[in-house]
DNA sequence: AATTTGACCCCGC
DNA sequence: CGCGGGGCCAAAT
């Protein structure tokens, strides 16, 4: 059987970044959850890397993926960071004091989380 | 080849 | 909320 553990740097990158894309519009995801649904639990630093390797690539969403606490990884006074918390409120996401209400908006795939009727 | 760094996280205090 | 400490691992020094 195939473990993503087992995988060169490369395609780990490759699978974390195949996550992100999943992200929904609308919906944003954390850090740590990206690197848990790649199958990299543990991992966030690497969620971070590869997105930094692919930077601002149009077919990736990287500014759906925030911090464990639903900051933007980036300082208010930073370019990169106005930017995100711009293409959030594009995306009807209510972004304050670049943070994003994770109970509102983080994305809840079912293939973990089952079909509650919450 | 050893050390430091980095779009991070969790725990305890 | 803030700090320190430990974990994580690829890439850059």
């Amino acid at each position: 059987m195939y473990l993503i553990e087992d995988a060169t740097p490369a395609e780990k990158y490759k699978a974390i970044l195949g996550v992100v894309k999943r992200v929904p519009k609308g919906c944003v995801a954390t850090y740590s959850q990206i690197a848990d649904i790649a199958g990299l639990p543990g991992r966030a630093r690497m969620v971070g890397k590869a997105l930094g390797a692919t930077f601002a690539s149009s077919e990736i969403p990287w500014f759906r993926v925030l911090r464990a606490d639903g900051r933007i990884a980036f300082g208010a006074d930073t370019h990169i960071g106005k930017e995100q918390a711009m293409h959030l409120s594009n995306e009807t996401i209510e972004v304050k004091n670049m943070r994003v209400n994770l109970k509102l908006y983080q994305w809840r795939p079912e293939s973990l989380w089952g079909d509650s009727t919450d």
